[in-house]
DNA sequence: CCGTAAATGTACCGATCTGTACTTTTTCGT
DNA sequence: ACGAAAAAGTACAGATCGGTACATTTACGG
């Protein structure tokens, strides 16, 4: 339970770097909107990157619990669950904080492969496809890692799409085209 | 043939910008950099912002322009044309130099719809997706706008994978999907 | 209620940021 | 070769950058 100020730091600056930027956001910004005292903040981390990154790692948890639970909801099956991913985004992209994918912002902030902000965004992608792999593999696909690599394509394309398309769903496009997909590439129906 | 000068600066900021970001780079890295003096600088362009505003001008003219040559060079029929998109993107992501989308990693640097930056982003992508669909129209989709917007999606969810990805072919993973894509929007085999 | 750890406030460092003022040098058409 | 325009050089303004020093105040478990 020790470590609440920490963690409120941590919470309060993901959301400042999400609507601001990286680059853009100073640590005298950072002390104005959150309320915390730069000292404590130097305290609990030795550099702004130091804090970046463990924003970026609470913000890992935060989008693959909310993605990986709304696919079970709103799925019932291993094949509408990889559909539900295209709802979710939709549910996503609707809210008035959206803001685009933080990884996809950070890897364009820090553009070096072996900067540890970048490669911990690639991280977050390896993830979904693992997790997207296996319910593939569940969905009964004969190539389950093909398949998963393409919808994570279509979830980034549509994300790109949703911050930089006009009044089009991008939504809704990536789910027609993950539903075209699966039904090429699963048995059944 | 006047304003050598001019374009050389907006050429040479524009390879910095691409490598090394917006904010990340300097007026003095600029100067450092193009052997430019920051007094011509401003006498050609008021502020930084009018300097990326024109390098993100030329950066859509020429990628425009090397992505529709490449789908002509590479594709007979509207249909192949479509396809070629896929291989033109693999040949860029071989190059040394790719660094991902240039107007991705602005709008995430100027994240506010409003921003001249980011709407001129926008913008490009809009221009693509005009191109797209009056090729998915000639190519006889029934619906050319839902299946240009699809084949965008996928080319960004490319780059994105591109960059993000490790190893993995992202150009080949997106044409397998929009090859399934047209096989099924298209009349004919 | 006391002692300790945590958090704050304030002032600052040197570097860098965008942008400007002013003078000198280079370029180039005629 | 001359004169005007363009470019360069130098220096600087004022703000902000990431980060630190140090003294003070708050919070809290025993």
């Amino acid at each position: 339970m020790r470590q609440t100020k920490r963690d409120e730091l941590v919470r309060k600056a993901l959301d400042i770097f999400y609507r601001n930027g990286f680059h853009a956001t100073g640590m005298d910004m950072l002390v104005a909107e959150t309320g915390i005292s730069k000292t404590s903040m130097y305290k609990h981390f030795r550099t702004k990157e130091e804090l970046i990154l463990a924003a970026l790692r609470l913000r890992d948890e935060n989008f693959r619990n909310w993605l990986f639970r709304r696919m079970d909801e709103l799925g019932n099956t291993p094949r509408e669950k990889l559909i539900a991913i295209f709802d979710a985004l939709e549910e996503w992209f609707a809210l008035r904080e959206f803001r685009g994918c933080m990884f996809i912002k950070a890897s364009a902030e820090y553009q070096d492969r072996e900067h540890p902000i970048h490669s911990q965004s690639a991280e977050h992608k390896r993830l979904l496809l693992e997790h997207f792999k296996s319910i593939c593999a569940q969905a009964g696909a004969a190539a389950p890692g093909d398949l998963a690599r393409q919808i994570l394509i279509l979830k980034e394309g549509a994300i790109v799409m949703a911050v930089l398309g006009q009044g089009c769903d991008a939504a809704r496009d990536a789910k027609l085209a993950a539903q075209t997909l699966l039904a090429s590439a699963l048995p059944g129906n």
